[in-house]
RNA sequence: GCCCAGAUAGCUCAGUGGCAGAGCACUUCCUUGGUAAGGAAGAGGUCGGCGGUUCUAUUCCGCUUCUGGGCUCCA
């Protein structure tokens, strides 16, 4: 046998520990290493190892469940000290001298009733063992230390040297809210010490690319404590950006046949009653009284344009019609769910409704997944797409949402689309499509989504008249590709850790004069930009030359433009192209061209 | 909402039961410099808010607001 040998891996990717598989296993060994099989043994261990020090520092502690997870493991538990970032170190510790005492891992099996009996008074794992219908159970022991587990395990504590434990924070008993609330410590473990160290800098990497931290260097947006929680405030910087992606969606709504419309931010209670959102959204709504008439405050756009469609009589000749709007939304999110742009209480959607014919549906979605994959390919996102289907709280007939579903499915299946299903994940009045992209670090975020809804139109009374001459309720297909300006901006600020495509950068270009006598060329310059649609400052601070393009670096601005004597005499720019860390002298003409040239790479 | 940790100058952060500190940013002056920090002086704070303990609270205690790490992943 292996010195390196931790377990076993079968035909069915099930894994067997060397505790359980006996003399003569025939599925393919796991030799300790990186490898995703051999890792989860390790993590698992290693939260069971956590488990033995936390017992031998807090006695009394109780322990629920401890899996490894794709950030590595956690372990859940009952203690009644409080434990702070500042106490995972000493656990470390002590997890560190019980590697010395070189321990076995060791593994028995009872019956579930003797499991039951030998944990009487430990009510954490009588809840575990509610939950499992085996008849036998195993139980791992390591020096005095006892689990229930099912494993795997490595066969001792020698294999465990590379780990960390990265936080600590509280969690409910099985994820229910209204249960109790227990300890959790996360942690993370590896083979060597080269694929920890690996980690914790990709950790760091996504910590440099923090959007709250970008955020605030580049000036791109704030909070305010008085003002509240959750309501953004958009910097000049911020909202250049900003108002840079709506252009560019603007024209792109325009080149697909959207019309731009917007409705009010406010409604009386009784529309959102005959939409379904007080019943099925109300607690996350906000209301106001005005003159003895309960309003609320839109947590969605879709009442409003459905108000618009019904203003002047519709004719399925005018079907499909395609309205859009960046609407302001309210939501009332948790407190403990705000998390910089990523979750905010207010926010402006992307949003769209197109009202079509039920015979349109098919081409409708495809039209708005074209428009998707337009907008992903600018930023250079990966993206997936999930069908959510019906939810708990949900309106409208069982046989109207399989015919909504099915449309959606049949749609992505014709055209070789791929996707998965979110089963129970539709939104109250109809299912959807999910676009959830991937990020430069791997990350996942959902974004985009396309939703069929037959029950709204006809809440409404929403019509148009057919070939036929009767009265029909149109189908609403409700879709944002961005999802909200604020989440995505805050995606694409760590997608690209603040260094944003040209089209986008809130400064395009820095003009840096040598000396006085240059700001007047340079701010000829800045004004051409500027009626060109480019966003240029003159930077005349009076500091050093090297400080000026410091800052101007560290603003990450593609454009770093030196202007001195040469250039105001040969009519030229010295460039310092940031994306491409170079520099090169072009002529103002040149230099023109090619920054409008380079806006177009903006159209989509 | 719940658990844990925080909140000190515009920003990043030291510090203390008894005069409030640094660096950067800011203002003024000197410097007019050819590609990542030139020099000097100055100004800037109800130590998040309210209440309590105390001769004295930014510091200790309570509440509150805001921020951060978490709250699906099943022995």
């Amino acid at each position: 046998m292996s010195e390196n040998l931790i377990g076993y891996i079968d035909d069915q990717g099930n894994i067997i520990d060397t505790q359980s598989a006996g003399e003569n296993c025939t599925a393919t060994p796991i030799e300790y290493d990186n490898s995703e099989a051999s890792l989860e043994i390790i993590r698992h261990s290693t939260a069971h190892l956590m488990a033995q020090a936390i017992t031998e520092l807090y006695p009394n502690s109780q322990f629920f469940v401890g899996p490894v997870v794709d950030e590595g493991f956690y372990y859940d538990f009952r203690v009644d000290e409080k434990i702070g970032e500042e106490d995972l170190k000493t656990i470390e510790k002590k997890m560190k001298e019980l590697i010395k005492k070189k321990y076995k891992i060791e593994k028995y099996e009872m019956s579930k009733a003797e499991a039951l009996e030998k944990f009487a008074n430990d009510d954490l794992k009588q809840k575990v063992m509610s939950r499992i219908t085996d008849d036998v159970l195993s139980v791992y022991k390591q020096g005095e230390f006892e689990d229930l587990c099912r494993g795997p395990h490595v066969p001792a504590l020698r294999f465990l040297h590379n780990f960390k434990l990265t936080r600590v924070a509280g969690a409910y008993l099985g994820g229910d809210e209204n249960a109790e609330m227990l300890t959790r410590i996360y942690g993370i473990a590896f083979a060597d010490k080269e694929a920890l160290n690996a980690h914790m800098l990709m950790l760091e990497e996504a910590k440099k690319r923090d959007h709250r931290k970008i955020g605030s260097e580049m000036e791109l947006f704030m909070f305010n404590e008085e003002a509240g929680a959750g309501l953004p405030f958009w910097l000049p910087k911020g909202a250049r950006l900003r108002n840079k992606l709506e252009s560019i969606l603007h024209k792109a709504h325009r080149m697909r046949g959207y019309e731009p419309v917007r409705g009010p931010e406010i409604l009386k209670s009784q529309m959102w009653h005959t939409s379904g959102h007080f019943a099925c959204y109300g607690e996350n709504m906000y209301l106001t009284e005005i003159d003895g008439q309960e309003y609320g405050l839109k947590p969605m756009n879709c009442i409003g344009h459905i108000q618009i469609f019904k203003n002047a009589g519709k004719s399925y000749r005018d079907l499909p019609l395609r309205y859009y709007e960046y609407g302001t939304v309210h939501r009332h999110e948790k407190s403990g769910v705000l998390h910089g742009l990523l979750r905010v209480r207010e926010f402006a959607q992307d949003d769209a409704h197109i009202f079509c014919t039920p015979d349109q549906i098919k081409s409708v979605i495809l039209e708005v997944v074209e428009f998707v994959d337009s907008v992903m390919k600018l930023f250079n996102f990966n993206y997936t797409m999930e069908v959510a289907t019906k939810p708990e709280k949900a309106i409208g007939d069982d046989a109207v949402w399989e015919l909504a579903t099915q449309g959606i499915k049949d749609a992505l299946i014709e055209n070789n689309l791929p996707f998965d299903i979110d089963e129970g994940g539709g939104a109250f009045y109809g299912p959807k499509i999910d676009v959830k992209i991937t990020d430069a670090l791997g990350r996942k975020w959902q974004c985009g989504t396309v939703q069929v809804d037959f029950n709204l139109p006809e809440r409404f009374e929403a019509e148009y008249v057919g070939e036929d001459n009767e009265r029909h309720n149109p189908v609403m297909i409700h879709r944002a590709i961005l999802g909200s300006f604020e989440r995505f901006i805050a995606i694409l600020t760590e997608h690209y850790a603040g260094e944003f495509p040209f089209f986008l950068a809130p400064v395009q270009v820095i003009f840096v004069p040598i000396a006085d006598t240059h700001v007047e060329y340079a701010n000829k310059l800045k004004a051409e930009l500027l009626y060109k649609d480019i966003d240029a400052d003159v930077y005349d601070k009076n500091d050093s030359l090297n400080k000026r393009v410091r800052n101007a670096e560290k603003q990450r601005v593609p454009y770093v433009v030196i202007i001195g004597d040469e250039e105001v005499a040969n009519k030229t720019v010295a460039i310092r192209d940031r994306r491409a860390k170079e520099q090169y002298n072009l002529t103002q003409d040149e230099f023109m061209v090619k920054l409008t040239q380079q806006l177009q790479e903006g159209k989509i």
